[in-house]
RNA sequence: GGCCCUAUCGUCUAGCGGUUAGGACACGGCCCUCUCAAGGCUGAAGCCCGGGUUCAAUUCCCGGUAGGGUCACCA
C-alpha cells in the first residue's frame, strides 16, 4: 500500500517550528517511501482562525521546501461530507444529540474533580429522543467496557481502556465538527496510511480509534513525535524566544538548517550532524526515532546555519542572503510576536545588490563574508561597510588603533594607493602591506589593524587586502584614499 | 487528582548484556593567524535512585523519584 501522510495544522497562529518538525518528518517518511504528502488547513476553529496565518503556513512550508503533493484542503469548506458522516451515525444510533447546558457540564466537571475523578461526560443525554437538533452537540455513543489496541511506530505496543472514554463531543452546536471527528473523517477521506504527529495527541487517538470503529473504517498507523521543550523543559512557548518558523527567515538562517537542525530533535543516524535534504529523505526511518522529548538549543542551531552557510557556493549563499533581506519587511511580523528577540541587520540600498552590473563584486564580498557568518544578519553586518558611502567610525578601535604609531603606515599606504588606480590583484595588495611591515620593522599588524579601522571603521573585516579590493570595487577608487585621509585625522597629534 | 509517556555529559544524541560509554553544540587550553571567524589538536563533563533477572547490567523486569503530556462545543 503506498504510504500517504499528511500535516494538518490549524491556522490559529504563525506556523511553529514544532508543527513544521512534525511535517518534516511526515514529509520524509513521504519522500523516502516513494509516498505522498498532503496538507490539510484545520480550520474549524472559527473564532481563532485567520487568513494571515493560513498564509504564514503556506509561505514557511514553501520556504523550507515542504512541498505538497496534492493541492491543500480546508476543513471549513468540506461542511456537506461531515454532515453526511453525522447523519449515518445518528441514524444508526451510534451518536446521539445533546443539549446539557455549560452550567450542568461544569458542574458535573467540578463534582468528578472534587472527588478525585476524570471529569466526564455522564451520559445524561444517551438514551434521550426529545432532543432538539437547535442548538444542540451531537457525541459519539463510546463502548464503556472493553480495550482498544494501538500498535504505534514509536512507542509500541499500548492499550486504551475503554472505561476511560467519555462520550464525546464530534459536531457543535453550530453543526461543524470537532477536531476529534474532523481529523477522523478527513484522514479517512484523504487516505492517510500513517497518521505522524505529535505526542501530546497521544491521548486523544483513543477517541479517534473508536470513531474508526463507529465507521467500521481501517484504522491508519500512527507515530507519535516526542515533544520540543524549552530550556527549562516546559512546552517550548514564545517565553524561549521565536516560535515561529519565518521569526528564523528575519534572523537569518538558512531553510536546510531548519531542517537539518529540527530533524536532530529525536532522529538520528549515526554520528551525522550535518544532512542536507537528499540525504535526510535517503537516510531518514521511522524506526530511528527516539522517544523522549528534545530541549531546544538555539546555540547548537547558530552552528548549524553556519555549517550551511559555509557548505553553499557563493551563487547560491548570495541568492539566499538577498531573499531573506527581501523578506525583512513583511518577516518583521514574526519578529514582534517573539519578544526580546534581536533586529535584524537592514542594508540601505537593496536594489543596488539586485544590480546584475555589480553581481561580480557582491559575490566577492559574500564569499568574504561567508567564513566568519553564522547567519545572513551577520553577513548583512560584515558586509554594511562596503554598502555605505559613510561609515560609523566605532570609537573603541578608533582609541585602541588609530594611534600615533598608526601615522606613518597609514601615510605610506594612503601614498600608495593614490598611485595606484585600480588597485593590483590581491597578493599584490598583500605584497605591498607585507614589504611596508618589514621596512618599518613592525608586525604585519600593526600596517593591517589601523588600515582595516580606517577603511571600515572597525577591528574585525575580510582579510585586509580583500577589504580593499572589494571597498574599491562597491564604492569606486576614491573612497580608500577618502577614508585613509579620514582616519589620519582622528589620530590624536603627538605632544 | 485520574490516565499516559519519558529518563546516557548543561544540551542534542550513538549504544540495542561484556565498550577505556562514542560523536556534536556550548565551555577551557594550545596551534594557525593582519582582525574576527573558520579549521586542527586537546581538556573538563554523563548512564536518576533502589531492588531484582543474569556469570555479567547503561542496556531486560519491577518500584521510587523527577520531568513532560492529556483530561473543552481549542486543535
Amino acid at each position: 500500500m503506498p504510504v500517504r501522510v499528511r500535516c494538518a495544522p490549524s491556522p490559529t497562529g504563525y506556523l511553529h517550528i514544532g508543527v513544521t518538525r512534525t511535517a518534516l518528518f511526515n514529509f520524509l517518511h513521504a519522500r523516502h517511501n516513494q509516498g505522498r504528502f498532503l496538507l490539510r488547513i484545520e480550520d474549524t476553529d472559527k473564532e481563532r482562525s485567520r487568513e494571515e496565518y493560513t498564509r504564514s503556513i503556506q509561505e514557511g512550508f514553501a520556504w523550507v521546501g515542504i512541498h505538497s503533493d496534492e493541492p491543500p484542503i480546508f476543513q471549513s469548506q468540506r461542511q456537506e461530507y461531515y454532515q453526511s458522516l453525522f447523519n449515518q451515525l445518528l441514524s444508526e444510533g451510534k451518536a446521539y444529540r445533546c443539549d446539557c447546558s455549560k452550567e450542568r457540564l461544569e458542574e458535573l466537571r467540578a463534582s468528578q474533580s472534587a472527588r478525585g475523578l476524570t471529569p466526564q461526560y455522564d451520559g445524561h443525554c444517551r438514551e434521550r429522543t426529545d432532543v432538539s437538533p437547535a442548538g444542540s452537540v451531537i457525541r459519539l455513543k463510546t463502548p464503556h467496557e472493553g480495550t482498544v489496541a494501538l500498535q504505534d511506530s514509536i512507542y509500541g505496543e499500548f492499550t486504551f481502556n475503554n472505561a476511560d472514554c467519555d462520550d464525546y463531543v464530534i459536531a457543535k452546536s453550530d453543526g461543524t465538527p470537532t477536531y476529534q471527528f474532523a481529523v477522523v473523517a478527513d484522514d479517512h477521506a484523504q487516505g492517510v496510511t500513517l497518521v505522524i504527529r505529535g505526542n501530546d495527541l497521544f491521548p486523544s487517538t483513543h477517541r479517534q480509534i473508536l470513531l474508526y470503529q463507529a465507521f467500521g473504517w481501517d484504522v491508519p498507523g500512527f507515530a507519535h513525535l516526542p515533544m520540543i521543550l524549552g530550556a527549562d523543559k516546559q512546552k517550548l512557548s514564545k517565553r524561549h524566544g521565536a516560535t515561529s518558523l519565518l521569526a528564523y527567515r528575519a534572523m537569518g538562517y538558512l531553510p536546510q538548517a531548519m531542517c537539518n537542525y529540527l530533524v536532530r530533535l529525536g532522529w538520528a543516524y549515526g554520528d551525522q550532524e550535518v544532512f542536507q535534504m537528499d540525504e535526510m529523505i535517503e537516510k531518514f526511518t521511522i524506526d530511528s526515532i527516539g522517544k523522549s522529548p528534545a530541549v531546544f538549543n538555539p546555540d547548537k542551531l547558530l552552528w548549524l546555519n553556519g555549517e550551511h552557510i559555509r557548505l553553499l557556493g557563493i551563487s547560491e549563499l548570495t541568492e539566499a542572503w538577498l531573499d531573506h533581506l527581501d523578506h525583512l519587511d513583511e518577516d518583521q511580523v514574526y519578529l514582534e510576536a517573539a519578544p526580546g528577540t534581536s533586529q535584524p541587520v537592514r542594508v540601505p540600498d537593496l536594489a543596488a545588490l539586485r544590480n546584475p552590473s555589480h553581481r561580480d563584486w557582491v559575490e566577492l564580498l559574500v564569499g568574504a563574508c561567508q567564513g566568519r557568518s553564522s547567519t545572513l544578519v551577520q553577513l548583512t553586518d560584515h558586509a554594511l561597510p562596503f554598502l555605505i558611502r559613510d561609515i560609523q567610525y566605532d570609537a573603541k578601535a578608533v582609541a585602541k588603533v588609530l594611534n600615533a604609531e598608526a601615522r606613518i603606515p597609514l601615510t605610506e599606504i594612503l601614498g600608495w594607493v593614490q598611485k595606484h588606480n585600480p588597485l593590483p590583484d590581491e597578493n599584490r595588495i598583500h605584497e605591498f602591506l607585507d614589504n611596508l611591515a618589514k621596512s618599518l620593522d613592525i608586525g604585519l599588524g600593526k600596517v593591517a589593524q589601523p588600515v582595516r579601522v580606517a577603511v571600515t571603521g572597525r577591528t574585525v573585516s575580510p582579510p585586509i587586502n580583500t577589504t580593499l579590493l572589494i571597498l574599491e570595487k562597491s564604492q569606486g577608487h576614491g573612497i580608500l584614499a577618502e577614508r585613509l585621509q579620514k582616519a589620519l585625522l582622528l589620530i590624536p597629534k603627538a605632544e
